[in-house]
DNA sequence: AATTCAGTACCGACTAGTTGGTATGTAATT
DNA sequence: AATTACATACCAACTAGTCGGTACTGAATT
């Protein structure tokens, strides 16, 4: 029966089947069974690459995180040399992929850690710990744009960073009341409008061509 | 042994229960047993008021609404005459509510709703239903005040009320994974800030997302 | 005023199925 | 030969939900 014997695909694929059935169901809901079952892989199997389902959750989150960072870190609006035309182009990004399935756009580190937090310390750090690696990452993009476009501002980059973290998790959620992403959308374009005023006050200068013409 | 016989106690008793439960754990980890155990009530009893575990959980989002409905309608801010003073005072008010413990703040209605969307559809449409109304009510205000100090801006109002709730469901998100308030209040304060500066500037144009502001 | 009686509120033992996890076996790889 | 990578069978604890029974209530009947 065993055709393939190859380690890293069978974690890989146990992590896949948990990453989709634990954005659709949630952590609890989402059984070891289930999971084997979407993976193609005996109990046994599951137990010999993790030693819990707690421990299964923390991996799910760290792949979770590795696959953002890809994601994020590849796509085209990374070319733009503007940091504040980055910041944009990310959440451009995000309105975007709005436009899939919900269970292929939503957050599988929020939606754990919502149910996770006071009882999975584990899961709740993991979780933890990918959501602010991602917020670090924008918060570089939104530093640089700060020293260019609003260098006395009060704000801090990071603090742009987790708000713009609160507003895409917030919008996941009313995705998914709503079954649609409409609302969400214009959740995101709030957003951008926002981030567009944090960065249009005082001493601009912008060679780029989409805002400020002032002069 | 039985003290009370009071069929609506009782009941008040279970939901209350399951509200806390439910907060802190999320939904499917709360067990019937658990909530009958809290609550003081045997199984028995907990299903002669309810006739599954799903239809507690819509009974408990409603009875959350109410509550939220409560609270927030009977708060000192809607004393203020103004409509933009009343939404800063809503804002304000959420930001003072973050000093409790988590699971006294936390919104029942986007823990449940993150976990059933896909599986249990009536919860779903419980939380959904909850959700709009207070977007609803909060857009009341929104659109008295567009009327007053921006008349001509392209945005809804509607869609500002389901940003603000985006907000304030990211800003719980993030305070369960830092188990610190402290990044929900400063997201707060971006979203404070933005309201302000929605109604601040002379809105005769339309589309143009582009406005300076001073200092 | 006492008795009946139907209905409501609740109890707690039970069930059939599910849960995460284990013990043991075995074929493939090193 | 030893280790790895699984599969199979199993378990104790737990799961939502059931069911027969009990205690209390309040109104109608006696």
């Amino acid at each position: 029966m065993a055709r393939t014997r190859n380690s890293l695909e069978t974690r890989t694929k146990l992590l896949d089947a948990a990453r989709d059935l634990i954005r659709a169901k949630g952590y609890s809901a989402t059984t070891v069974d289930d999971i084997c079952h979407a993976a193609g892989v005996t109990k046994g199997g599951f137990f010999h690459h993790f030693e819990s389902k707690d421990q299964l959750g923390v991996a799910a989150a760290e792949q979770f995180s590795s696959m953002a960072e890809q994601i994020f870190g590849s796509a085209p609006y990374q070319e733009l040399e503007d940091p504040l035309e980055r910041l944009l182009g990310y959440i451009d990004f995000r309105i975007a992929m709005l436009g899939a399935e919900i269970s292929q756009y939503t957050c599988l580190l929020g939606t754990m850690v919502q149910e996770a937090y006071a009882t999975h310390p584990s899961v709740r750090a993991a979780c933890d710990a990918g959501m602010t690696t991602h917020v670090h990452d924008l918060a570089h993009d939104i530093e640089d744009a700060k020293l260019l476009y609003a260098p006395n501002a009060s704000w801090t980059s990071e603090s742009v960073g987790y708000f713009i973290q609160s507003v895409i998790q917030g919008a996941f959620i009313f995705a998914k009341a709503k079954q649609s992403p409409d609302v969400a959308v214009e959740s995101m374009m709030h957003l951008r409008r926002y981030l567009e005023s944090l960065f249009n006050s005082q001493n601009s200068r912008s060679s780029s061509s989409s805002q400020i013409q002032k002069e």
